[in-house]
DNA sequence: AAAAATATTTAGGCAAGTCTAAAAATATTT
DNA sequence: AAATATTTTTAGACTTGCCTAAATATTTTT
């Protein structure tokens, strides 16, 4: 009854893609982000689905079923925890962390997990303001907004980004916002949603195009 | 120029045996240690000696090159300092760490292992009393000696023994014996070779082959 | 030094996980 | 609704890492 890490991060995927909304999630869109081959993902849905952990039907997509969601939620558990831990403990930056955790998430040991929770002061979100599923596997919702959506007056800081672009986080560097970067939002134009923003260096203003790219976790 | 868990598994075997005293590895030794058949580790073999990572000849046995040596060597730096980390910050005892360390041992990331090095202080010996390769691959000789070495007069504590037999643990749990126990070394008879001890709760005659069997650090 | 025992290698096979190319099903256009 | 495009599945192949059974070397015994 126990899985492999290629089973695992197809699990991890189905609960992501549909985390984002989709009720059934279709073969490209599996293998679009596991990099993989169409005919790949085909063969692995047909063994996960043998072995219980998803609902598939040809051509009609598949979905997790509440088993598949149960091992999913762990591995989700795993490496959020472990982002914790490279980022507080190890002096990881945000950007540095998710190759790592991607390999330290498929280790097996309830009570290495358990441990590690402990250590790190029983954490609920992580790095990225993503919420962390406690042992019993829930958890509360994300805390990170798109800066667009954050009211003048507000305090936060920066935890990601949506269009993950080079073009995009050159402008950023080139205006100063680095994730971990506080700022605050001084106010926002009704006309065109701009927003006047002043970080620890300067005041300055953002379109709402930059501001609806960028994530946030309000103070 | 990268290697697969099983490869790393074998570079760390084979130098394990050698370090034994083996100038060459014998398959059958690789199949016992492996816990795999020996026409197994002939495939390997010869996978690895076409890597480049041992020297290989037919029925002559197999010698890792400078190559093979340091890819075991940083395999091993890796499993101790996770050693010390799971001990040390995370409660595990003595003989919990060691398959949580096998799989965090292949981590892949420089930068985890020589943050978790600063972490822990750069440690040079693991909870068992073995030295930790440092990031050159350096490192000094073992700290453990079989109790039956230490002089009288002197203080160790255990790390752990030769003879992993249950009937051994057995009888040190029955004595009060456990791995960490602080242990003071009395006197020692001429003619069998049997120690008087003081341990924390009290003082006891062990025999010359329970001494033999028993690893410990000198304070 | 021949025979017997042991160790090692080869040959052929299997499962996981991937791939390409081709076939089949579904969705979209016109 | 027929034609076209797209998506998904199947078929067949490859690599890794393991296995069993048989063949070949080496070592030990007599």
């Amino acid at each position: 009854m126990r899985n492999t890490r290629s089973e695992e991060n197809y699990l991890k995927a189905i609960y992501h893609i549909s985390d984002q909304g989709a009720v059934k999630v279709s073969t490209n869109a599996l293998a679009t982000r596991l990099m993989t081959k169409a005919s790949s993902v085909t063969d692995m849905i047909q063994r996960l689905s043998e072995k219980g952990l998803v609902n598939y039907m040809k051509y009609q997509g598949v979905r997790l079923t509440p088993e598949g969601e149960r091992v999913a939620i762990k591995i989700i558990r795993k490496h959020r925890l472990w982002e914790v831990f490279l980022v507080e403990k190890l002096n990881f930056s945000w950007d540095e962390v998710h190759d790592v955790a991607e390999q330290l998430e498929h280790v097996r040991s309830e009570k290495l997990t358990a441990e590690l929770d402990a250590y790190l002061g029983f954490p609920t979100h992580d790095p990225h303001g993503d919420p962390i599923p406690d042992s019993e596997g829930q958890f509360k919702p994300s805390q990170k907004v798109v800066l667009a959506e954050v009211d003048p007056g507000s305090v936060c800081f920066c935890v990601g980004v949506v269009d993950s672009s080079s073009k995009f986080l050159r402008y950023l560097d080139k205006n100063g916002i680095n994730l971990g970067t506080q700022l605050k939002v001084l106010s926002k134009e009704t006309f065109d949603d701009s927003m006047t923003i002043k970080t620890k260096e300067k005041t300055k203003v953002i379109s709402n195009l930059i501001a609806k790219n960028l994530y946030v976790i309000i103070n």
